[in-house]
RNA sequence: GGGGGCGUAGUUCAGCUGGUUAGAACGCCGGCCUGUCACGCCGGAGGUCGCGGGUUCGAGUCCCGUCGCUCCCGCCA
């Protein structure tokens, strides 16, 4: 409650007596005829006023007149509360305001939904966004958001890191994210695009002696938005002079355990847990596992080698997940849309249910020893895919998160935090065969790998590392190229001649002429780490106003069609007539 | 670009195998009410069933199209 002129807070039993001035806005009002009651509200709790006509006529006409989500302001003395008319269940609950003068104001309209309403549809949320706002929850995340970076940046502050700021406008990648752009209309016919990252800038600024910067920025890539996906997001953009793999995860783990303490909560044990990419997709057919609950990948290609059942024995990899549950013929249907949808074919399966019975359309055609390694407990079914590696790695991978959500496997309250490490440099593109950066073309090859076959880089590992928490993708980082040859061989083996890279990269490789330290860095989506420090399931609840997954805004009706006359003077032309899209 | 889900008073929802005048709760408006706190009681207003077309004697319900929202795949160096 905002005390004018006192403090800010909830008034308790030891202010009876004491005269305030609140103000506030009008969560509900019960009206008894003489006596009104309204509960004041704002993010610092609620407090009950009592307007009583005997003590002032004048305050109970005023209180008669006021509505849901009216601005208030009461003058008064914090009086208790009989016994019987305290209100357990509210921190104010043993005291009221007794109100002597009552004023209005600001007016409120009927809302267009009602604030203790859950399940509002979010387009409406968003399209009043000032009243969402209002609610506890949009409170909570917000200024749950805001501690969460401040304590950030004093993490940063404290392990000398320096702000510095970057544009936002800048040049254009054709590789990578699709870019936002900007007509230059002193340029006509040329583009900035917005930044997808600073990358460039801030190794630029380890180049040029910085050593240790930061920046909480904004990025815009324009892609499907999603869950944890908007146009423009907040990523914590870090990178280090002289710096080895290690002492970038330690400055993470540093943020990350800052964050958690400024919130009081338990730290996360540190360091957090490193796992190969090899290992991870193996085990978990994905480079960002859900490490809440186990339900692991396990390789049957050497067992089902020969296999009695033709598609084990045609399939140069055979893999299998032990589901903790005997499933129903047509909870199997639904699995095996599942696996379908990832790209499987079918989905063999071996029920054992709950008194060890075995149940199987394959059981026919399995061999003792394929049985045994099979074998699994009372209550479980055992799923296989089979195939290409990475084909089987999809589909077990997408099985294994969808039983985890279906099966409810993650405990609450655990935070499985690690690392990502020993990425491939380079993966081939499925259809065309092309080799390209598996992180981005700045990241280095591991120690002893910087020269290979430009035509076949297959095995060069990269200094690339992801984090990884709950599942979700927090961010990833990696240990730069500073050697002008090993950048130049980069674009080189992802198709760019000498020329090309000159033109686009030109500044890169003269800079990395001039003296360039050894550096790497990171970049955190801060939205995606906010919004799961707050329990929210997308970082929309995190953002005040977020744009759709149409990539509209409901609030302010954007983007919207611009007149022909200012296209021209920017050099650009609309192929799409007004009002259609 | 592809696949799934949703769309009915201001809001959240119900509405059966197609069949009277489309309902409830909350909110809103009016009246009564001096200890409520989800106040209570009485009365009332409020609907292009997203939009368009089709099937049918008859469509909120079935079919097609379209729009909006949403989740996922692709995409996200």
């Amino acid at each position: 409650m905002s005390w004018r002129d006192v403090y800010c807070g909830e008034p308790r039993a030891e202010h009876v007596g004491r005269r305030l001035t609140v103000a506030g806005w009008a969560d509900t009002r019960r009206d008894h005829g003489g006596l009104v009651f309204v509960d004041l509200r704002d993010h610092t709790g609620k407090l009950q006023l009592v307007v009583n006509p005997e003590h002032s006529a004048e305050a109970a006409a005023v209180a008669h007149e006021i509505r849901n989500e009216f601005v208030v302001q009461a003058e008064g003395e914090i009086v208790a509360r009989a016994p019987e008319a305290v209100n357990p269940n509210l921190p104010t609950g043993e005291v009221e305001l007794r109100v002597d003068r009552l004023t209005i104001l600001a007016r409120s309209t009927p809302l267009p939904f009602q604030l203790d309403e859950e399940n509002v549809d979010e387009t409406l949320r968003l399209r009043y966004r000032w009243l969402d706002l209002r609610t506890d929850r949009m409170q909570r995340n917000l200024r749950l958001s805001h501690t969460v970076i401040s304590s950030i940046r004093r993490t940063m502050d404290d392990l000398g890191f320096v702000d510095v700021w970057t544009p936002s406008m800048t040049r254009g990648t054709p590789e990578g994210a699709r870019d936002f752009l900007t007509p230059v209309r002193l340029q006509p016919g040329t583009f900035y695009a917005l930044a997808q990252s600073p990358q460039l800038f801030k190794q630029l600024c380890m180049i040029g002696g910085l050593d240790r910067y930061y920046q909480i920025c904004t990025c815009w890539r324009d892609e499907d938005l999603r869950a944890d996906r908007q146009f423009e997001f907040r990523q914590l953009d870090l990178e280090l002079a002289f710096a080895e793999r290690d002492d970038v995860l330690e400055v993470l783990e540093a943020c990350v355990a800052g964050a958690f303490a400024s919130l009081g909560r338990p730290l996360p044990e540190l360091p957090f847990p490193r796992l190969t990419y090899g290992e991870v997709m193996a085990r978990y057919g994905t480079d960002k596992p859900d490490l809440r609950y186990g339900l692991e990948i396990q390789d049957a290609t050497e067992v089902t080698r020969g296999s009695e059942f033709g598609v084990f024995a045609g399939a140069p990899c055979v893999r299998f997940l032990v589901a903790p549950r005997a499933f129903s013929r047509a909870e199997l249907g639904k699995l095996e849309e599942v696996a379908k949808s990832w790209g499987a074919k079918g989905l063999a399966y071996v029920v054992v249910d709950e008194s060890g019975e075995v149940r199987s359309p394959i059981a026919k055609f399995l061999s003792a020893r394929e049985q045994e390694a099979f074998a699994a407990p009372p209550g479980s079914t055992v799923l296989f895919a089979a195939g290409a590696e990475h084909e089987v790695g999809r589909v077990l991978g997408g099985l294994r998160v969808h039983l985890g959500r279906e099966l409810d496997l993650a405990p609450p309250d655990v935070h499985a935090f690690h690392w990502v490490v020993d990425f491939p440099l380079f993966e081939q593109d499925e259809d065309t065969g092309a080799w390209t950066f598996m992180h981005h073309p700045f990241t280095a090859p591991v120690r002893g790998q910087e020269e290979w076959d430009e035509a076949n880089p297959a095995g060069v590992q990269g200094q690339h590392y992801d984090l990884i928490w709950n599942g979700w993708e927090l961010g990833s980082g990696s240990i730069r190229v500073h050697d002008v040859a090993v950048q130049e061989r980069i674009f080189r083996t992802m198709g760019l001649s000498d020329e090309e890279a000159r033109s686009k990269f030109g500044f890169l490789l003269e800079a990395l002429a001039m003296g360039p330290p050894p550096h790497g860095g990171f970049a955190m989506g801060i939205d995606r780490f906010v919004a799961r420090m707050a329990g929210e399931p997308d970082i929309r609840q995190v953002i005040a106003f977020p744009k759709v997954a149409s990539g509209g805004d409901p609030l302010t009706g954007a983007p919207t069609p611009m007149p022909a006359a200012v296209l021209a003077e920017l050099g650009i032309a609309s192929l799409v007539p007004d009002g259609q899209s």
